[in-house]
DNA sequence: ATATATATTTAGGGATGCCTAATTAACGGA
DNA sequence: TCCGTTAATTAGGCATCCCTAAATATATAT
């Protein structure tokens, strides 16, 4: 396994050429890591025997398809980390960045998609940056339910809502929100579905219901197992 | 900052000194870590330098007050994140292990100790050994008042329950576990007390509700704000 | 166009943590 | 006790990633 010295490196160098639409600039990459120019020549040097960067000396930086392949999972994953550590643990939006920064490079793939799936597959970063998809993020889309499909009686746990946070606010004060396991107990006209979360029934309309992605699971003595117990 | 390699060293020593009873040998350690016999040698005299072990050459490695404090740190560390990879993510056991080795390193004090509030504090590890008590662990015990102690009418947020995992189980199943929010319903004759949470009343011993923490919670529009909320 | 400032690279080293090979110390059985 | 085995250490090197100082390329202003 390589360097986590190389991510950091992709990972600035993605940064770099999204905010100044052009090369990654040498100096640009040493202030950015705080390291001395040559140190960032060298290395860059070495990204691009591996094929990570085009390098073109005193011009600058680009990614490659592979360097690029590489720079966005990993902008992923600290995006996923802050997000988790911001809103799960409740670490301030500073912190939770440089938290995140070291992080990253800690955090396997698998257990990255893990933290992903807690969370509900989130789409924006506590910095404002949409979140780039994930392999759990499409499986959920395409193979998982949305509430408003699924039959009257079957149950299972919400995986996904994919609305403003707004509406997510609106479901969670209802008391519905991801991890949350519910039973449908009717549907209604016109899509309108009605559901049952820990004795509390909701009504949800039909353009909120289609927004809510549910893992379906069976029944365990009237009760579903909830996820995250303690 | 100094190298993660030490602390992978001062918690592999650790491990060896608990289990064999003695001195860590070299040669354990090089087989533990994985790496060759005088990197162990290097290393270790790094660490004396240091003054975080102590070293008798052909004897073995003891850790010094400042070794053993670092090591078990990383160790409760490693605990923590373990449990909360196994317990909160689902990762399985094996794998929860090995993940926890890498993240031991990237997580801050402060993010470990909020990772430990999420899950209310455990004391078991999913290896089976108990896991080490933290400053947020005993502040919680000494500044939270108990269930039974709290007034009829007084809401807030369970943060630990400091009882055996069948217990806890069964509270779990009756809605309470940790995280979620309470409102003090009746204190009633002997200690016992009903609850309310999430609509559903609940009422609990004397024997249970004095070993239930709560962090006291203003009420806001009749419902208590959920952490976690993503 | 040219002088000056700035960016970049080359040259030469240093710290860390690992390795193999060779040497030396400790241990256990005949 | 002595010898062979195993453990530990010393010696010498390598890869990674960083640095400063010096040289060179580029950009800017007059």
């Amino acid at each position: 396994m390589q360097s986590e010295r190389i991510e950091e490196y992709l990972e600035t160098i993605l940064y770099l050429i999204n905010k100044n639409k052009g090369p990654a600039k040498t100096k640009k990459i040493a202030d950015e890591l705080k390291v001395s120019a040559p140190s960032v020549t060298e290395m860059v040097q070495k990204l691009a025997a591996e094929g990570l960067v085009k390098y073109t000396p005193y011009y600058g930086v680009e990614l490659t398809e592979a360097g690029a392949i590489k720079a966005s999972k990993i902008r992923r994953k600290h995006q996923v980390l802050e997000k988790f550590l911001a809103d799960v643990l409740g670490v301030n939006k500073t912190d939770a960045h440089k938290e995140a920064c070291e992080l990253e490079h800690a955090v396997s793939d698998t257990v990255l998609e893990q933290v992903c799936t807690f969370m509900g597959h989130p789409e924006i970063c506590p910095d404002g940056n949409p979140i780039g998809q994930g392999k759990c993020c499409t499986t959920v889309e395409e193979q998982y339910p949305v509430l408003s499909e699924m039959q009257e009686g079957s149950c299972g746990i919400v995986s996904m809502i994919k609305l403003p946070p707004a509406d997510k606010d609106r479901l969670i004060s209802l008391g519905l929100m991801v991890g949350e396991s519910l039973v449908v107990k009717r549907k209604q006209h016109k899509g309108s579905i009605s559901v049952l979360t820990r004795g509390t029934e909701i009504a949800l309309g039909n353009e909120i219901a289609s927004k809510i992605f549910v893992k379906p699971q069976r029944m365990i003595r009237g009760r579903v197992r909830r996820r995250g117990r303690h």
